[in-house]
DNA sequence: AAAAAAG
């Protein structure tokens, strides 16, 4: 369905032909119809869908007409972390260039002094995350009576986060009769009964299963140890031809030194996770959107919702703990239409978290033949001074259960490459590394996601084996 | 087991 053919504005419409739009995704055709009847909505689906779209883009035309008064913010957005806020915020900016819309951003790690003022002063639109708005609020400087329009955005992580009765808190200060749309990307009952008690007659709009495998992304296993970890990571980024990756730890700890470690590398690699202050971690962020560098390494502060263009991989330096994570890591590539790989490392300690995995996804991830290999040579040979060599260790996982399970044979064929357009070129990673010279990286948009924003991908020259399980 | 979010 066309955006011109969906019931918005014209200044709506130009500013969206301007970002390159011209086709609404499922999740926008399901809900922005709906939103202008001011139905309340529940929608299922990950951001990489649209979803942040589909709701700021009816919002944008539904409070065109009217004013803002001081305190008194029109319309609520609540999302789980800082970057998500400010993500959102980013689309309210980008699509409301035709309107005069007021908005504020409140978020923590921030001064309170702009945000109060912007409050003072009225506000069409507020983004918040939940600490900083009940922070302000107890303080007296919102009153949440005149909101009509509330939007819970990634309501299972809230959920996760422990946010839950705070979002019912604020509920409650809104007045009863408001506009409520609820997204998240899966439906645990906390967040049904959150739903069942907060909106009323919701239209139910999904368009990607919990869960369920995104064909875009390429996943793989990848055998190693908790001392080769570091050199099989480098041996798979150089075999890859990574255009941009985000690693993924499960430890902040972890991710600083990793990060560094890549640097020491030689890798243009960076850093995002809690313990930075906000400023590092939206100038990391920059970094990485702008394409200064190209690799960053995360902790689970990035595995959700985030969005950035064009992440043609991603590496689990560390299986994670809770299968749901796994599907928001990996979900930060294959965005978009794109074509994405993702690689998890594991050591024979990972095997129940693989486990889990695999029932949550209901698919069974190939091992990836050549890197284990790689990585035995590595740990036999280790490049860097602080990975001792320890021998005669086996290096096997699965406690030889699945070793002689070869089920699932060769990887499936990477779909047809689709070429780069052709602007705005990237600035080049800066590898010293003169053995294995890094191809240049894909021209990216950083305007927008879409369809064309993909790189292209390697075809895999190796047999992947089933994993044991 | 960790991380995130208020400071």
């Amino acid at each position: 369905m066309k955006f011109a053919e969906i019931g918005l504005s014209d200044e709506l419409l130009r500013a969206i032909d301007e970002s390159g739009y011209d086709e609404a995704t499922p999740i926008q055709a399901g809900v922005i119809p709906s939103v202008l009847m001011m139905r309340d909505i529940i929608g299922i689906a990950q951001t990489g869908t649209g979803k942040t779209a589909s709701f700021v883009l009816p919002m944008i035309d539904i409070l065109a007409h009217g004013r803002a008064r001081a305190r008194m913010p029109r319309s609520l957005i609540l999302a789980p972390t800082r970057e998500l806020a400010a993500q959102v915020a980013e689309n309210f900016e980008k699509y409301g260039k035709y309107h005069k819309l007021s908005m504020a951003l409140l978020i923590g790690g921030v001064q309170m002094g702009d945000q109060v003022k912007a409050l003072e002063k009225g506000v069409d639109v507020l983004i918040a995350t939940p600490g900083r708005l009940m922070d302000l609020f107890e303080r007296g400087k919102i009153l949440l009576t005149g909101c009509n329009l509330l939007v819970i955005d990634e309501a299972d992580r809230m959920l996760d986060m422990g946010f839950i009765p705070d979002i019912e808190n604020i509920c409650t200060k809104l007045p009863a009769n408001r506009q409520t749309l609820l997204f998240s990307a899966t439906m645990p009952a906390p967040i049904k009964r959150l739903a069942d008690k907060f909106l009323s007659n919701p239209k139910t709009v999904e368009v990607a299963r919990p869960a369920s495998r995104n064909e875009n992304i390429e996943q793989f296993l990848v055998k190693t140890s908790e001392r080769g970890k570091r050199d099989t990571l480098r041996s798979l980024i150089d075999s890859e031809k990574v255009h941009t990756a985000i690693i993924f730890c499960n430890r902040k700890t972890t991710v600083r030194e990793l990060a560094k470690a890549l640097q020491r590398s030689g890798y243009s690699a960076g850093e995002i996770q809690g313990d930075m202050d906000q400023s590092s971690r939206t100038a990391e962020l920059d970094r990485f959107k702008n394409g200064t560098i190209n690799i960053l390494v995360a902790s689970d502060v990035a595995a959700r919702g985030l969005d950035v263009k064009g992440v043609s991989h991603v590496f689990n330096f560390d299986a994670p703990w809770h299968p749901d994570d796994y599907v928001h890591r990996i979900g930060r590539t294959g965005r978009a239409g794109a074509q994405g790989r993702a690689f998890t490392l594991v050591t024979p300690s990972d095997d129940e978290a693989i486990d889990s995995i695999q029932k949550l996804t209901g698919y069974k991830i190939p091992v990836h033949g050549v890197e284990a290999a790689a990585a035995e040579t590595a740990a036999a040979a280790p490049s860097e001074a602080e990975e001792k060599p320890r021998r005669g260790r086996s290096e096997r996982g699965g406690r030889g259960r699945g070793a002689s399970k070869p089920d699932k044979v060769a990887a499936e064929p990477v779909d047809e490459p689709k070429a780069a357009p052709a602007k705005a070129p990237r600035p080049r990673d800066d590898r010293k590394s003169a053995a294995t010279p890094k191809p240049a990286p894909a021209p990216r948009r950083d305007d927008q996601d879409g369809p064309d924003d993909g790189w292209n991908g390697p075809m895999p020259g190796f047999l992947s084996v089933g994993f044991g399980s």
